[in-house]
DNA sequence: AGCACGCCGACT
DNA sequence: GTCGGCGTGCTC
């Protein structure tokens, strides 16, 4: 009998792929193993067996496999089935999904490479110039790379010349796979067996008695291991004794030491003892016991809870509950909020049985905690993490936690699959009969409306923890103090009066602005002319750290210009602001007290957040300035102000989602202040005080918001009324995309007539060079997803097998919000 | 997505 | 003349 396997490569191409395999291989193999296997002309790429069946393929021979990669599976069943419903749901390839799914290091690649040809001597006459480079380079090095040889040459395509060297015998080829992941391993030594009984080691010493450094290293060696009863490690050895390197491995070289190695995670626990869980307050224990109610008939439940009410504390209990039923825990944050505090808290906890996992992390220490996952370990038995983890191979998930649920950030935007974190996750926990609990201070408007329409439980906390006041919200009309010429740069008079108070009293204050850099625009006041990205359709942000132009979109910098490149006048304006501006500005107005700034080019790095926030805690910064990054769950006790610099960017920004948006970061931010006991001052600048988000900000009115914006959302069709799909054309040509767009457009709409929209520019219509068109279709609730889906694919197929439009990207957007 | 093949302009 | 640009087609 002739076996087969259907697997899935990481490539974006929408169907599986049949190798065959041999009999041995057949009973070896199983679904969710690695295997890596010849694609193409001479590519070897990593695949994952999909399905095993003996249907041997007609319309051509299948190849065979290259190798088995994994002894055992790495992926399990729930995970394919998860694979397979946001393949279809967001509609991408199974290969986008397992590209996203794995960690990296899982997913190798073959690299050509060219050896020299030893059974043959070379006429090295017969060979041309570049060739003989070639040739020459292989006599003092055994290998060579593709690329290397790009630069041994100097140029681009050297296939040709490797093509002819192959020809004339000198080279030969092969592809070589690496395996990423390499466990780490420490180094460990302990006396050699010789040594053991104690007229030997007395020998030994003795001997050693004109050697005193490696007497000591002995003596030392002794010393830890009677202390700690554990193998003793070469670098602790080493430190402890104050011997270097070289004299250890003289007593390995003379056999009297015997090094070895154990295998070891990157990352480790180190902490003590766990703790027991906090009590609970009244209000947090009721929660809990509602909470508690609504799973026994809801999967999935919203906890609305204000901001800084102990919604963690709740969530550490439900987790308590599920680990010790040796259930798996999810617990789902955004990616910035994923912060050290966090994870010490609940290792306070649950202690080594807490895994992280999110981006920042190494591949390796990614596949350490996958295979933790994959083999139940109580290393894993809670993990904390971003997005990403809803692909970790759990099995017996009890609870999954989606904390700080209406952030836009859960959904992943540039690569496929182009998937929400939140509503996977309610599909992986109904995949494992486990619970959802989706939590926030202000939820997101779909996860309220499915709330109020019964699909999911509702649990509330209407009161901060140790019942500190929500902060005082006041609306500060800088139209009105422009005119009466109360402004300070971009401070009001009662923004500074607020700050001198605070900064009086020793409190610390936060100041918000949704803008990085100095200023969006620099214009000159002679021809109006302001310096543009020459890749994409924007202004450039001047950026005065550094004295430079950036480009947001596409990072392209230059230097500031002091006149301006049109008119040659000295004459530049910056228009608009950000938090750069803001720092500097405060610096003014507060000489005396430490300002520091939070964007993303202050926390670049990997611990470039981490120090800012541990400064704002040692209270080693008085003034924070900063853009949303502030407003992630983080918890500062002595923060007492709180400045909106300007509301009005915000809500004036072009999406259906800005208003919820803004009172959602608005809101949030507000919660940074006044978090202990005293009570906390916000005050938000505005031009137009009496917008109503704004109202509904300062009086804390969540249901006020939900009620105005779903009318919006039911009048314009807009999610979660409607769903919608998003498609976007790129291409470099102008024209090209106009017209591609247009047939798309119009084919839709011979299919969803009104339902419809654009093709329309969007306000930047172009990024690095690439002219953008997005068109949107909009999809009544009884309307079939799937359905709707399949059309628009047959569209897209159509469209793509028009030779015209055959190199416009089009992208395809599920749930575009 | 890659990558090869094949056809055209612009340089050593 | 070749080098490298990109349109086209294919991958078990």
């Amino acid at each position: 009998m002739a076996y087969f396997i259907d697997v899935i490569l990481p490539i974006p191409l929408p169907k599986l792929f049949t190798y065959s395999i041999t009999d041995a291989e057949s009973g070896f193999l199983k679904t969710g193993m690695r295997v890596s296997v010849p694609f193409g002309k001479s590519k070897i790429y990593t695949a994952l067996v999909f399905k095993i069946h003996t249907n041997a393929p007609t319309a051509y021979d299948a190849k065979e496999i290259h190798q088995i990669l994994d002894d055992t599976p790495i992926v399990n069943q729930k995970q394919f089935q998860l694979w397979q419903w946001i393949a279809s749901y967001y509609m991408c390839t199974l290969g986008d999904v397992m590209r996203a799914a794995l960690p990296n290091a899982f997913v190798l690649e073959s690299e050509t490479v060219v050896l020299k040809n030893t059974i043959k001597t070379i006429d090295e006459s017969t060979l041309k110039d570049d060739e003989f480079l070639v040739y020459d380079a292989l006599n003092h090095q055994s290998s060579l790379k593709i690329q290397d040889i790009s630069s041994i040459l100097d140029k681009k395509n050297v296939l040709p010349v490797i093509k002819r060297l192959i020809e004339k015998e000198v080279i030969s080829v092969e592809e070589e796979i690496y395996e990423k992941y390499k466990p780490k391993l420490v180094r460990y030594v302990k006396l050699h067996t010789h040594f053991t009984s104690e007229k030997a080691l007395h020998g030994l010493l003795e001997e050693l008695s004109r050697a005193p450094k490696q007497r000591q290293v002995i003596m030392t060696l002794f010393s830890i291991s009677a202390k700690t009863r554990k193998p003793v490690k070469v670098s602790e050895l080493s430190s402890e004794s104050d011997a270097s390197a070289a004299i250890i491995k003289a007593l390995i070289e003379k056999d009297v030491l015997e090094e070895y190695y154990i295998q070891t995670d990157r990352i480790q626990y180190s902490g003590g003892e766990n703790e027991a869980t906090k009590t609970l307050n009244d209000y947090q224990s009721t929660a809990l016991e509602h909470i508690n109610t609504s799973f026994e008939t809801q999967n999935i439940t919203l906890l609305h809870g204000v901001t800084s009410s102990g919604k963690t504390e709740v969530y550490v209990k439900l987790i308590e509950e599920v680990v010790k039923q040796g259930k798996q825990v999810l617990y789902l944050l955004p990616e910035i909020a994923l912060t050290t505090q966090l994870v010490s808290r609940l290792q306070n906890y649950f202690g080594e049985q807490v895994a992280v996992y999110h981006s920042k992390y190494s591949s390796h220490e990614r596949v350490e905690v996958w295979n933790h996952v994959l083999n139940k370990s109580v290393k894993a038995q809670i993990v904390l993490g971003a997005r990403s983890s809803i692909f970790l191979p759990f099995d017996n998930l009890g609870l999954i936690i989606v904390d700080e649920e209406h952030e836009q950030s859960f959904k992943q935007f540039d690569p496929a699959p182009r998937y929400h974190a939140r509503d996977t996750a309610v599909v992986l926990a109904h995949m494992h009969g486990a619970k959802t609990l989706l939590g926030s201070a202000t939820p997101s408007l779909e996860s309220y409306f499915n709330a109020k329409q019964n699909k999911y439980g509702f649990v509330e906390i209407t009161t901060r923890y140790n019942e500190v006041l929500m902060p005082e919200i006041e609306l500060v009309d800088i139209k009105d103090k422009h005119k009466r010429k109360l402004m300070k740069g971009h401070f009001s008079d009662r923004l500074i009066e607020e700050m001198t108070e605070t900064l009086k009293e020793g409190y610390q204050i936060i100041l918000f602005q949704n803008r990085r850099g100095f200023s969006p625009i620099v214009e000159c006041n002679t021809c109006g002319h302001a310096p543009q990205c020459p890749n994409c359709d924007v202004s450039l942000t001047y950026h005065q750290y550094r004295s430079q132009l950036r480009c947001h979109y596409c990072g392209y910098t230059t230097a500031m210009q002091i006149s301006c490149m049109a008119c040659g006048a000295q004459d530049l304006d910056s228009k608009g602001f950000g938090t750069e501006q803001i720092e500097s500005e405060v610096k003014l107005l507060f000489p005396d007290y430490k300002v520091a700034r939070m964007d993303l080019d202050t926390t670049r790095g990997k611990y470039g957040y981490e120090k800012i926030i541990t400064a704002l805690e040692q209270q080693e910064i008085d003034i924070l300035v900063g853009t949303q990054m502030l407003t992630k769950g983080l918890d500062f006790r002595n923060v007492k102000l709180v400045g909106i610099m300007n509301a009005d960017n915000m809500l004036n920004f072009p999406d259906f989602r800005a208003h919820e948006r803004s009172f959602q970061l608005m809101l949030q931010v507000s919660g940074r202040a006044g978090r202990t006991d005293e009570r906390g001052r916000v005050l938000i600048q505005t031009y137009n005080p009496y917008h109503n988000i704004l109202q509904q900000v300062s009086t804390n009115n969540y249901v006020a918001m939900y009620n105005e914006q779903m009318n919006d959302r039911y009048n314009y069709k807009y999610p979660p009324v409607y769903k919608q799909v998003k498609i976007i054309l790129k291409h470099k040509d102008y024209n090209k995309v106009e017209a591609a767009a247009t047939w798309f457009a119009k084919a839709l709409r011979h299919v969803f007539g009104d339902n419809v929209l654009g093709p329309e520019a969007p306000p930047v219509a172009r990024i690095r060079n690439q002219f953008h068109k997005n068109i949107l279709v909009k999809i009544p609730k009884k309307q079939s997803l799937s359905k709707t889906k399949e059309a628009i694919i047959k569209i897209n197929n159509s469209f793509s097998s028009v030779k015209d439009f055959r190199s416009v990207r089009v992208i395809l957007n599920v749930d575009n919000f």
